[in-house]
DNA sequence: ATCATGATATAACCTTGGGTTATGGTATAA
DNA sequence: TTATACCATAACCCAAGGTTATATCATGAT
C-alpha cells in the first residue's frame, strides 16, 4: 500500500482547495506539499489534480480516489477523537467484581462519587461471591475485583482498601453477654451468621475452629441486612462486620459484645490482573478508591 | 493528527498478531514496528498493545481504536483498488459530445471495436448539434466532442479524424446531370439539403454564397438518412457526405454528381479542453480514435 | 499597458526521524 | 535444560521529506 501519509495530504489539499492552504493546514511549507501531491501521482499513475493560477482542483481520477479517502480519513480522525476522550476520561467504561456486601456497605458512596466526577463513564458491576470473581478476572471478563482476604500466590496483584473487624452484636436489651466474655459463652445463645458459601463465613468458622469452639449458628443467611435486622429485633447474637454497622451503634440499636479472643481483623482489597495493563477508566476508578501513588 | 503511517503500522500489528508478521508484511525489521508502536503509544498517550511472548493483542483503548482505524483503512485500500482498475482502464467513463449524423455513419465501428476492447468502461453518447458539443465541453459534461469544421481560436484543442467530402447525387434513373456541371445547373431540379441549423448545411450555404449561386433546397430535413433514400427513389438531388454512402454507389443505387467548382474537403476532428487533463478512460478512447503519438 | 498579487513549480541544500544491525530478556515447548 | 520465538533496547546511518530561494504563470487593479 501507498505511504498513508501521502494520501493525508491529498486529503487535505482537495478539502483546502489550495496547496498553500493545505500547506499551512498540515503545518509544512508549500513546496513540500506540491512535492508530496506529485509523489502520490507518480504512485498512482494517476493526474489527480488540474492545477491553475486560482489553486487546484480535483481530476476525475482524483475525485474517485477523494470519495474513499475522505471516508478513510473520517474513520481515522472519529478513532483518534474517542481515544482522546477515553485518555480525558470522558468516556469509558469500568468492570467491577464485587460481592453484594461489599456493594450495599462499602462501595456504593465510592461508586456515586466516582460516577459524578466521570460522568461519562460507564460501570458495569457484576454480582458474584469471591471466587467467581476471580474467575471473572481470569476470563476478562471484569477489569478489578473487590473481595476480602485474597489468597496470597496467584496471577493476580492486590491492593488493600480497608481493614475490617468481625464482631458479634445484639439487641439493645439482649439479656446477658455484658462485658468481655470468652468465645464459648455464646453456645448459650441464638446464633446467626452468614450463609456457608460466604468467604466471611469460611473465615469465622477458621477462626472458630482454631479457638476451639465448636459452634453451630441458629440462623444462616446470606445477606448482612437480615443479620443486622434480627439481631436488632432481639432474636439472638449476629456475627457481623463492625465497620458496617456504625450507625445501629451509634443510635443504640445495636450493642456489641465483646468475646475473647476476638476475631482478627481483615482487609478488603483490591485484586486486578498482574502484567494487564488497566484500561484508562479502570485505572480511573482505583485511584478514586485508593489514590496512592504507584511505582 | 497524528502521523498516517503510525496508524497503517498499527492497523497491520493489530491484524497480524505480532510485531514480527506484521514487519515482514510492511516490509521493514521488527524494531522499526516495535518502535512506531511505541510512538504512537506515547503520541495518544494510551497503552495500545499487551505484549507478551507469544505476540502482542489489542488492549482495551487498542480495541476501540481498531475498529475505526480497520474501518479508516479498507477505504483507502478500496480507493487505491478501484483507481488501479481505472489506471488499467478495467473501469471507467467516457462521456462523448457527437451528432446523430456523425455517430451514425462514422462513430459506431470505433465505438463497436472500443467497448470489446475495455469491456469495464462504461460511455456516454451526448447527442447534440456541434454547438450544444461546445457548450457542454465547456461546462464539463462531456470529455471531448467529435464534429466538423472546429473555429480556430477557442479555449479547446482539435485533433483531425478524418477528411470528408460534400457531394451531390441521385438516384441511378435520374435524367440528365451526367458529366461535370456548373453549379447553377442544379438550380432547374428539385434540390435535398440538411437543415438550417446543422453545421453541415451552413458550410454549404457559404460555398453556394461564394460561388454566387443563390439554390434553396425544395426539401430539408434533419437525417442524412432520409436525404440518402429520397435521392434513391428519385426525389431529387441531394447533397450528402461522401465518405458515408461508399456502399450506395459501389451497388449502383446513387450516382455521383459532378458540380463546378466542387464542395471543397472539410475535415471531422475531436474537440478538447485545453490544459486540462483527460481523464485515463477518455484518453483510452482517444487514442483508440487516432492513435498518434503526442507531445 | 503595466504592475501587484497570489498561486504552483523547480532546484539546491539540509536535517531529522525512520530504518538497520546487534544484542538482551523472557516466556513457552521440547 | 536447551531451544525457540517473540519483543525491547541501543547505537548508528542515511535517504526521504522538509526548507529556503526563486521562477513562472494567470488574474485583476491601476
Amino acid at each position: 500500500m501507498i505511504d498513508a501519509e501521502l494520501y493525508r495530504v491529498f486529503n487535505t489539499v482537495a478539502t483546502c482547495g489550495t496547496v498553500s492552504a493545505a500547506a499551512e493546514a498540515l503545518f509544512v511549507t508549500q513546496p513540500a506539499v506540491s512535492k508530496s501531491i506529485r509523489k502520490l501521482e507518480e504512485l498512482t499513475d494517476c493526474r489527480l489534480f488540474i492545477r491553475s493560477s486560482k489553486g487546484v482542483r480535483l481530476s476525475t481520477e482524483g475525485q474517485i480516489l477523494f470519495e474513499y479517502v475522505k471516508k478513510g480519513f473520517e474513520h481515522l480522525q472519529n478513532g483518534e477523537q474517542v481515544l482522546k476522550k477515553i485518555r480525558n476520561r470522558e468516556e469509558g467504561l469500568v468492570r467491577v467484581g464485587i460481592s453484594s456486601t461489599l456493594c450495599r456497605y462499602y462501595f456504593i458512596p465510592h461508586l456515586e462519587a466516582f460516577h459524578q466526577r466521570y460522568p461519562g463513564i460507564r460501570i458495569t458491576i457484576v454480582n458474584r461471591t469471591s471466587p467467581e470473581t476471580l474467575k471473572l478476572l481470569e476470563g476478562g471478563l471484569i477489569d478489578f475485583g473487590i473481595i476480602s482476604i485474597p489468597k496470597k500466590r496467584s496471577p493476580f496483584v492486590y491492593r488493600e482498601l480497608l481493614t475490617i473487624r468481625d464482631v458479634f452484636v445484639a439487641g439493645r436489651d439482649f439479656p446477658g453477654l455484658q462485658g468481655p466474655v470468652p468465645l464459648q459463652a455464646l453456645g448459650q445463645y441464638p446464633l446467626m451468621m452468614l450463609e456457608k458459601d460466604n468467604v466471611t463465613r469460611q473465615y469465622i468458622d477458621a477462626y472458630l475452629t482454631e479457638n476451639g469452639a465448636m459452634l453451630q449458628p441458629d440462623i444462616e443467611i446470606g445477606s448482612l441486612d437480615f443479620l443486622v435486622e434480627f439481631a436488632r429485633i432481639g432474636l439472638g447474637v449476629a456475627l457481623v462486620i463492625r465497620n458496617f454497622i456504625d450507625d445501629e451503634l451509634r443510635f443504640g440499636l445495636l450493642r456489641e459484645i465483646e468475646v475473647t479472643p476476638a476475631p482478627p481483623p481483615r482487609q478488603i482489597g483490591i485484586v486486578m490482573p498482574a502484567n494487564l495493563p488497566l484500561s484508562v477508566a479502570a485505572k480511573a476508578f482505583i485511584d478514586a478508591l485508593c489514590p496512592q501513588v504507584r511505582p
